[in-house]
DNA sequence: TTGTACGCGTTATCAG
DNA sequence: CTGATAACGCGTACAA
């Protein structure tokens, strides 16, 4: 290649990087004998000699994919307008062995809903930056739950609702887990501390614990509207939850708002078609993969007092699955 | 290093490789000396020293998520199942300039719903082997459109509708971009042709276009729902139109499956909420994705009559969105 | 069985 | 402004 424009290599590494020391005749000889051999530098020799590229890795892990697919969407678009590339690794439960390498090549690494330790991933790969979004360990990029399940359980209250039911998510089972990994718990609060300041105290039975899943969803309904005194209102920390709690509802014979009013978490687009329209507290996934890229960016660029970004604003998106409490509450219990 | 266990760094690197030529006891004293200092190969190092990684790369449009996220999931499975790494390249419509670094990396690459021109990667840094998922190339790994198509027409006779319309997906506009990118009009001809078989010719406003979008779908719908005698069933394209058209005749008064059957195409798990439950074509879309990492992990192993499997199998999946039709159908026209 | 020398393709350093 | 030389950290081939 050196030897087609007649210049050592090292000219042509200059012209190719843009360095301003040399000859606009060399740059030019150089130039089109690159594009007469289709010379492209190597990458990997680069990266070998110390280069870092301007690229950012996303190591996610497999499960709940409707979530992550969004998170990967913002921090994908957000790296296109930095101009970073962004190289996405799937993970399973298995540590993936080449992680180190892509780890190596990256400015910069986010990990969601996981850590490096927890994938296995020895410190000595890490590249300069990290961040964990929505995972376990405390410095991780996080979301407004509390403040979205109090704005969903008041929005409830302010339409008149007194019998307001909670379907929780899976509750950390170990101490360990629950480090930060706190959104069931955080969305469950948000609904305690919400009626609570509203003096009202409810039966235990208005507590049901899910999973997250369908399932758990629609066992949750099922058992709450066997209630002798049944809720006007069933709020679900997750959509999945909600939507089968609507429909559960519905084969029950209630009609939704009108009999049951029905609010979710999440605003999954999984979940947009589903009539009535959900009722729920829209979590900015999108966001949390941009401001992910963007703090990892910061980091690149050296700013030192990079503090991580609060927690995300979620957002109560009113549609159609709640309204007030039909007029005659007492019409189960004479 | 190779100070450390007192070594030349030639026996760390056979000890490493599992290479059998090292003699028991300076194995263990090299692999503790690499426990003790935490050593890992330098896997740029090993790259540009011309090893290939038992890496495969996932190239794919950031258009159309809910579809590649399916392609990806399946993908990235059979990657695990093969114990190879798998890297997921999402780009915009810009070429992502470090593509070809993954590239040079990996053993082979898949291009969903892209090709490599078509994202300006030179064939210089193409890796040995690529295949393209539904790509615009001829030699690429599809689904049997034309048989979903047909099957979902089949049944909607065979459950007694004889006025049947159908809503088409983006049909190609320019020539080059239809080569192989015929999913839309296989999915039209197999409307049309069974339609054929069985008799029966339609009107032509029976045939409605759309592009795959809800907003389309609800064009559509209301198009044929106001026509002196509307269609007792719609097929649409895609499982977004679908859901949009059953939102729409709702809207309109009309009770689906009672008075509307309509059937879709996709079976996206996004649309799995909807009521009533959408009959719809199914298309193995994980499949794709393993299928895929399949096909190059045959190529890599030098497999050299490697054919592309044939077009892979869509089912009928019967669920509540279609019925027979209405027994009074001239109500409308006396 | 182990060590030496060289090459992979680039960039940094420093000399010319 | 340009070119020679030395890394970068590993694998391969061959020699000891």
């Amino acid at each position: 290649m050196a030897q087609v424009a007649r210049v050592s290599k090292m000219t042509v590494s200059n012209v190719l990087n843009g360095k301003p020391n040399v000859k606009a005749s060399t740059r030019q000889r150089v130039l089109s004998a690159v594009e007469a051999t289709g010379y492209r530098a190597n990458p990997v020799a680069r990266a070998l000699a110390g280069q870092r590229h301007r690229l950012l890795s996303l190591v996610a892990r497999r499960s709940n994919l409707p979530y992550v697919t969004e998170v990967i969407r913002g921090a994908s678009e957000a790296a296109e307008a930095l101009e970073y590339d962004l190289v996405v690794l799937m993970v399973g439960q298995r540590q993936s062995s080449d992680l180190s390498l892509f780890l190596r090549l990256s400015q910069g690494a986010a990990f969601v809903h996981a850590d490096a330790p927890g994938l296995g991933v020895p410190p000595g790969d890490l590249p300069l930056h990290c961040v964990t979004v929505d995972g376990p360990t405390h410095d991780s990029l996080r979301v407004d739950n509390l403040g979205g399940s109090r704005a969903a359980t008041r929005h409830l209250l302010e339409l008149g609702h007194t019998r307001i039911a909670f379907v929780s998510g899976l509750l950390a089972l170990s101490p360990e887990a629950s480090l930060g990994r706190s959104d069931a718990a955080e969305r469950l609060r948000g609904y305690q501390d919400t009626l609570e300041e509203a003096g009202l105290t409810l039966p235990e039975a208005y507590l049901q614990h899910g999973d997250y899943s369908p399932e758990s969803g629609e066992r949750a309904a099922r058992a709450l509207l066997a209630l002798p005194e049944p809720p006007t209102a069933i709020f679900a920390a997750g959509d999945a939850m909600a939507v089968a709690v609507i429909h559960a509802a519905q084969d029950l014979g209630r009609r939704v708002p009108t009999d049951l009013s029905v609010v979710g978490f999440d605003d999954l687009p999984f979940f947009r078609g589903v009539r009535p329209a959900l009722t729920t507290v829209a979590q900015p996934l999108g966001s949390l993969g941009e401001e992910a890229v963007r703090h990892l960016a910061r980091l690149a660029q050296g700013e030192t007092p990079a503090a991580l970004p609060p927690p995300l604003a979620t957002t109560l998106v009113v549609r159609d699955s709640a309204a007030p409490p039909p007029p005659h509450q007492s019409i189960q219990t004479p």
